[in-house]
DNA sequence: TTGTATGCGTTATCAT
DNA sequence: ATGATAACGCATACAA
């Protein structure tokens, strides 16, 4: 409890060494005899000392250069992601990180491959992308990473070895989860339960789906699962493929969209005949639309991935790896938040974005 | 775009002044001439000029100390509170900030003032503090203002006029959205819902409880509302009058429990005769216990105030008040996360705490 | 009213 | 293999 931290030089003259080699112990320059080096570590730990990292910083005038990488397009939580980071992007800059948001071309893996090897220019320190597991993309990023730079994934899960961390939430939890609150909707009667998907051949969308069945099948034996629409994320189709469906299978009694294109669901709810009972709802990630449909009553149930959360989490990973800081905390997944219209946050600008 | 941020030389430098003066300008200390502090505030505004606060705490040599105070006891829910800090307090170690917890006797309001009277003399920075709304408390929490300690409302909040922020749920919500869950566990059927309090005096109980309310009013009408327990947070309070009222009042389908005192709750649920339709339960603050009975499937929803981003957010505000950065974010109430059992997060060290 | 110089703890460069 | 020392951007004591 001495009333100020110990630095270097109090390590270096307990060591009895000078501060240059102490420098070179506590940093790993090597260059150091093995007898200096352990009286400075012996030191260090005596004294209990911790590198500063903000002179340290300042020493080398640095500034963080973190990038995120995620899909262009109209969809409503990309937009609503892209309007958190411009936020993040001025408080950032007054903690000295130049945070730059980077668009790429949604499902192109080629695309996406490019961005990343331009990208290795930059000498950045950091990067999170929304990402694709492919061939070409897991090469761009081994790239990045041989020039040391920290990757992690966001929203999307890429392979152990492709990243240095995942900040997202457990697709599989989320299918679980809708599944819960599903069951819970029906209070014990039985029901149908139809989930669109965008493709069954994305593997978050697969993920989620595996969990929705297997609590159906656990908990809620009464619920029989419809086969799947697959709406290729996209509202018209979603909305063309759902109306079809409720004609031919009557006994639909829980949606849940796995998806995006929700707009086209909530017009199909919107007009929902007067002599057919409600469906019950959830549908994914709260954006303008979502929370509109929640507040009138249209949808019943929103997961959200918390999107402001990943960011604040994603960003504070890459510094941790940036800054060599010992990952104190392990990689807690996210939890999805459930919204129902009386948990509802306010409404900041940011989730009002519009798609674009 | 240039490549380095702007620093207060030059400003000076492009104002045509001294680093002192263009310093005296932009801290606000006072004896310039007008003429130059216009030159001075111009060239900031042209430069983008922005301080580096990391700069500024080094030459300061300074280290933040906050204080956090909360009640001492059994409670689960401040057991937590106080592993979550403690796992803060080293983490922040690394960052310059001393935090200090400090425990009181829960209940009693002078020996909380005493404390605060006593944290004058260590020239805090900043103090998050579990407070009631007491005069002896709000005159300990002017004093201490009137010193330059920023003061944030955590958990339970004050009157605006002595803290700086609150940190914390807003237990309107709270309430309207155990009823909604409620509502939703019921399926369209009647029934009765218990509420257990500790107190109704307690203004954040009584919050929830007219959420609770509102809510069954307005959207459940065929829930009735049955008296309400009060069980002084105690579980042993609780299991005795639950007990009694589940005999005379076989109606109840649903319990929710606005205080602590849940482990008595759940003895009584554990014990559920076989013969008799089990309650839909909601309960309050993820603990090692409600967490083990959301697993056991004796309770069906847990609304957690997400302590661990409670102080997260409250040491935020603090050091933002002490770097007298401007407070972008505004001060959005935390939202109360629902817990099924599918979404529960992974059990932490932390969230392990056991009851004292 | 204005200006100069020193130290904060670290990194990095240039000597020994 | 080791040591001395000039930045880094800011606050501040001191000088003019």
């Amino acid at each position: 409890m001495t009333d100020r931290a110990p630095t270097l030089s109090d390590v270096a003259a307990l060591a009895g060494v000078s501060y240059a080699t102490a420098d070179r112990v506590v940093n790993a320059r090597g260059g150091v005899a093995e007898k200096s080096a352990r009286r400075v570590r012996a030191a260090v730990r005596q004294l209990g000392y911790i590198r500063n990292v903000a002179a340290a910083n300042l020493s080398q005038r640095r500034i963080y250069r973190f990038a995120v990488v995620l899909p262009a397009g109209p969809n409503a939580f990309f937009a609503h992601m892209r309007a958190l980071l411009a936020e993040a992007q001025d408080r950032l800059a007054a903690d000295r990180v130049a945070l730059s948001i980077i668009e790429v071309p949604a499902f192109d893996a080629g695309a996406l491959a490019a961005r990343l090897m331009a990208l290795a220019e930059d000498d950045l320190d950091g990067l999170a992308l929304v990402g694709t597991d492919d061939a070409e993309v897991l090469t761009a990023l081994a790239a990045l990473r041989a020039r040391g730079v920290a990757v992690v994934s966001l929203v999307s899960d890429l392979p152990d070895a492709a990243r240095d961390a995942y900040v997202g939430i457990d697709n599989a939890v989320a299918g679980r989860t809708a599944a819960r609150m599903i069951g819970l909707g029906h209070g014990g009667r039985a029901g149908r339960v139809l989930p669109i998907v965008g493709a069954v051949s994305a593997p978050d969308h697969a993920q989620r789906l595996n969990g929705l069945r297997a609590v159906l099948d656990q908990h809620y034996p009464t619920l029989t699962l419809a086969p799947e629409i697959e709406g290729r994320d996209r509202h018209e189709e979603v909305e063309t493929q759902l109306t079809a469906r409720l004609a031919t299978d009557p006994a639909i009694s829980a949606i849940y969209s796995i998806g995006a294109g929700n707009a086209g669901l909530i017009r199909v709810l919107e007009q929902w005949p007067g002599d057919r009972p409600h469906p019950f709802v959830v549908v994914h990630e709260l954006v303008a639309h979502t929370r509109a449909a929640l507040e009138r009553g249209v949808i019943d149930l929103i997961i959200d991935q918390r999107p402001g959360d990943e960011i604040a989490l994603a960003l504070g990973r890459l510094r941790e790896i940036a800054d060599r800081t010992t990952p104190t905390r392990a990689a807690e997944p996210v939890v999805p938040a459930l919204y129902v219209p009386e948990n509802l946050p306010p409404a900041t600008a940011a989730s009002l974005a519009k798609e674009t």
